[in-house]
DNA sequence: CAGGAACCTTACGACAACCTTAAATTGACT
DNA sequence: AGTCAATTTAAGGTTGTCGTAAGGTTCCTG
């Protein structure tokens, strides 16, 4: 439900203080995972190392404005960004938001607005794709009930563990494509799935067994050397 | 590029000065299909029947308030919406964004702003899945599905290995034009690439003969002695 | 036209990437 | 405090990709 909490947020602003209290905010409804940056350099450090969901900027920074940080990170990422702001004239704000800024907040600001505005965001922006129903499909002989979690072959029915269904469904969704086993991974594990490659393989054994007439000679489920795996759908339902 | 401008808007606002206002600001930025209501009945008819892809709710309504109209619309519809109000207060705003509201803006406001947060609600919501997917084209009578990492030719599909792939990748990105062997190695070893020459000779030899009809007199993965290599695209798909 | 440089072509062995199985661990439910 | 299923770890086995090398071809230049 309230997992948009796990996000990780980054706030950039030069002034401590300001920063602490953002911080505070942010934890008090929540948010654990909260990077701090003091200036443009540090935040775009922060930005390529931890890969935070949602940025903060402030308007005001020691080495450049938010406007040029907003553009330095545009040039690599797309994740959202509020601004922050105490010069709240207009051209400002129509700047910050022509740029591709998701909000614009003028100073002094209610914090649980900031929050409300974050929230927003974070809703829109990371809603899993909405497809609330899985689909159900065929692959030869079997038919992969996502919805219900369940193979069923020849009479037979093989139900799925949770991380046998989690990596189905990205396969599924990349049906016809490689999907890396970092991809792979991450949808399964999160962001920190570094060492779980022989896990991964032992998942992928066990799908096949389940969806494959001969689990060791793949026929859906194939492995691309190198690059990752690939679920073939022929048809679709 | 500006398929925004095709979404179906609502307003929804009793006088009919500010609404016409507000339609024009719209119709001058590109948009053209607009809705109009009066009151929260009105907006609910047009939800119902026309589907609006974005809402602008007034607070103030004849028979109700655009908080209680958001709760009905939410019934059935996750449409997103920004609420327009001359009520500036605290508790207005917390409200307005705590039931689901997109964005809250306080009249008098700037009609470009409007527009702004009018488009970074559109792009967040109706963004296609991001689309970083590697592309498909046509080199005579191989196609190259870079995403699948195979080429199908005469009724022939051929997987392209990790290499063959990451090289194919980096000539696409520069179809046309000359990639020089350092490039393509560094693309494929990484900067410590020194003495893999040969070793890139046999890659294009091994992608010569996925692709190209007669591999030793090649059509579209031409050599440019002295400089590098080049890949010809005639047509894209 | 000789000679060298740049590039091509083929084949083969090593090894990283991947598979497979089984045992150990975790965690949920009694 | 015990059982069972799901997951992870571990370890040995398999194989396809990659890199090397060695001989061939083409192109350029003197």
């Amino acid at each position: 439900m309230e997992e948009w909490k796990q996000k990780k947020a980054l706030i950039v602003e030069d002034e401590l203080e300001i920063r602490n209290m953002i911080d505070g905010f942010l934890r008090k409804e929540g948010f654990s995972r909260i990077f701090h940056a003091g200036s443009c350099k540090e935040a775009l450090v922060i930005c390529a190392s931890d890969k935070p969901d949602v940025a903060i900027l402030d308007v005001m920074l020691p080495d450049g404005d938010g406007f040029g940080l907003l553009t330095s990170i545009r040039r690599f990422s797309q994740i959202p960004v509020i601004f922050l702001s105490a010069r709240g004239e207009d051209e400002d704000r129509l700047l910050g938001l022509g740029l591709g800024a998701d909000d614009y907040i003028v100073k002094p600001f209610l914090p649980r607005e900031l929050v409300l505005r974050l929230l927003v965001i974070l809703r829109r922006v990371y809603a899993p794709p909405k497809i609330d129903r899985l689909p159900v499909f065929q692959l030869g002989d079997s038919t992969i009930d996502l919805e219900a979690a369940i193979v069923t072959r020849d009479h037979h029915e093989y139900a799925l563990t949770a991380k046998e269904h989690a990596l189905l469904r990205k396969l599924y969704e990349n049906r016809g494509r490689i999907v890396t086993s970092d991809a792979l991974c991450q949808s399964v594990w999160g962001d920190d799935y570094y060492g779980y490659e022989n896990t991964l393989m032992v998942h992928m054994r066990r799908i096949r067994e389940k969806i494959e007439p001969c689990p060791s000679t793949p026929e859906y489920l194939l492995t691309v050397r190198g690059l990752g795996y690939k679920l073939l759908v022929k048809e679709e339902l």
